[in-house]
DNA sequence: TGGTAGCACTCACCACAAAAGAGTGCTAAA
DNA sequence: TTTAGCACTCTTTTGTGGTGAGTGCTACCA
């Protein structure tokens, strides 16, 4: 761990936030002025000298001021800021957004999403439940043609999934209504993570037990949901906003960005890796991540979901310039928020 | 309607054609050494005045070349341009990629869009089949909480529609159950367009006939399905070829064209205007339309459905300086292709 | 009379130089 | 340990002149 002292600390603060402000180099002389200690400039540049070598500031050319490190803004974002409390108006301002929408899930989900991009003017993403993590609802098989079968997963929360299998025999529609019913009531409120060993396990014993038709059902309602199960989806709202920020501005940048985002299982990849992670606000920074096309962006974001486990995760995603004291209070505030929607919405 | 001498139109083709290959205004030079007729620049010159006259060319600024306005591409589609027929071969690529896809009519359309943006480099639009076109198919209520109802609807062509619907009375299951096997034979395969008036007749009939659990039925089935009917979706792929034009080079430009992109409704509505006015491949070009953040946009649109009507439309949108000789016939094939496709699946 | 050659003119684009400005590192003094 | 001063570096801006592409116009030719 590097050791600071007081001092250090402040002049970090000082050129991160000035940076975050303004987007560009800073030098000692503002530095020196916006500061409360009272030191010239030349103080400030030894200090800042120090910081450099320690990896924390950057100097772009000789004569330019500096900006923070990733490194820099990781020790800073770990031990030095402190971010705000959101006020009750704008507490008020998110419950009112999302309050009004909570009826349909895929409305809630992504109406999060909208508001996080416009609140935060970034990118806003929202990562859909899993299904793996809700109970089971309803399924539902419809015979599309004389192979081909549509199914439809409904889980507790009221997502809808829908997947398509091909069975090998011919089958009506009568007989997949009996599948129905018979998976319907074998599974009901099982919760989905532990559908796969249910269904194991009552294949054994219908072996014996039953005939063939439910032994078939059971292989289709397997394959079903093994498909659907792990399939996720990602809601990213305000991509343009990313557009407005200067450092974006040069075009070559800019499109390195947005085809990052056009590959939506990249996407689902990275937030779902920091579902696993962590339960509470989590930070990702530029070259932290495994991303290439990543580097001067950043994640913030936070898990969703009940006391009992994480749904999804909520975030906003940016430069590494973003005005972090601001932002993350609002992430954490929205995650809670959808989560207390969610746990009464799951109750009926 | 202009008057255009042969001479006149070999001028304006040859500038459009040289326009769309470099993308840079064309010189009187440039022309009397391309094109076959064997006349001087000057002469060129002067016809080139004429053209521009007419508002069919337009020179950026004195000492540079001319490149054709929105009203001389027009000309030239209408009336000029002959598109070259598709090769074998490259049929044969746009039915590989389709055909594989084709079991899950959601992977097919979005397989399409994705194609579309490949081949042509440019974005890819696929607007779904409205429901209002295809029949019934299936219909299915599932209690979320006391009052909350989930609807989901599925048409002949194998798409799931879901919407959300709050009931004044508590209501169980069991009731909702009930529901949906009435409904559900009451419609089965009647077209959507006239599910709305036939549930009309049965109310009339059941008023007297039945008792109130069949009307609550019925009025339920007529919120949802008329909430769904007009939903529409579209799935655009490729945003990020666009950003290759060299005339999106500009950062504001690029913002403007993303942002239209951004909201889906508009994208929505511009596509079904299509729909409704032919039948056959249409091209929209910038200012034509009504949006202006289109200035300097192209999109080339084809219907796709079955003999008895168009469920939706594929697409391509580009730069006004597109190939579109080689685009045009591209987007029909697909169209045509994947109305086949549809076809076959909608026997069953 | 339609086409062509010639020429002066316009304008964007490029390269280069000079000036301005911001900020540094270092040294010597408080 | 801090500060003032100063020379130095490097980017950014501004200006300037040259170059080249392309035009419009006029006079000339078949």
């Amino acid at each position: 761990m590097i050791e600071l002292t007081q001092r250090d600390q402040i002049v970090l603060e000082a050129v991160i936030t000035d940076y975050i402000e303004t987007g560009e180099p800073i030098g000692s002389r503002t530095i020196s002025k916006r500061s409360f200690m009272n030191v010239s400039p030349a103080t400030i540049r030894n200090v800042m000298a120090d910081l450099e070598e320690m990896g924390l500031l950057h100097q772009p050319h000789t004569s330019a001021g500096r900006i923070p490190t990733v490194k820099g803004l990781r020790l800073y974002l770990d031990s030095i800021m402190r971010s705000r409390q959101l006020e009750g108006s704008e507490k008020e301002r998110i419950r009112d957004a999302l309050q009004t929408r909570h009826q349909d899930i895929r409305e809630l989900l992504h109406g999060t999403s909208k508001l996080l991009s416009q609140y935060c003017r970034q990118a806003g993403v929202v990562l859909w439940p899993k299904l793996s993590i809700t109970s089971f609802k309803h399924i539902e098989f419809l015979r599309l043609g004389p192979f081909d079968i549509k199914v439809i997963l409904i889980s507790k929360v009221g997502l809808v999934h829908q997947s398509h299998i091909q069975s090998a025999e011919e089958i009506t529609q009568v007989e997949l209504d009996k599948y129905g019913r018979y998976i319907n009531e074998l599974l009901q409120d099982v919760p989905l993570s532990k559908v796969k060993e249910r269904i194991l396990r009552e294949m054994e014993s219908a072996k014996t037990l039953f005939d063939q038709l439910f032994s078939r059902a059971l292989k289709m309602a397997h394959r079903a949901i093994q498909g659907s199960i792990e399939q996720s989806e990602v809601y990213i709202e305000g991509r343009t906003n990313l557009l407005d920020n200067p450092e974006f501005a040069d075009v070559e940048q800019m499109r390195r960005i947005l085809q990052a985002f056009e590959d939506k299982s990249r996407m689902i990849r990275l937030l779902d890796e920091t579902l696993k992670v962590s339960t509470g606000i989590q930070i990702l920074l530029g070259t932290e991540g495994e991303l290439s096309e990543w580097q001067e962006m950043s994640l913030i974001s936070a898990p969703y979901g009940r006391a009992t486990g994480s749904l999804g995760v909520v975030g906003v995603i940016g430069p590494l310039r973003m005005d972090y004291s601001r932002i993350i209070p609002i992430v954490e505030f929205t995650a809670q928020f959808l989560t207390q929607v969610l746990e009464i919405t799951d109750e009926g």
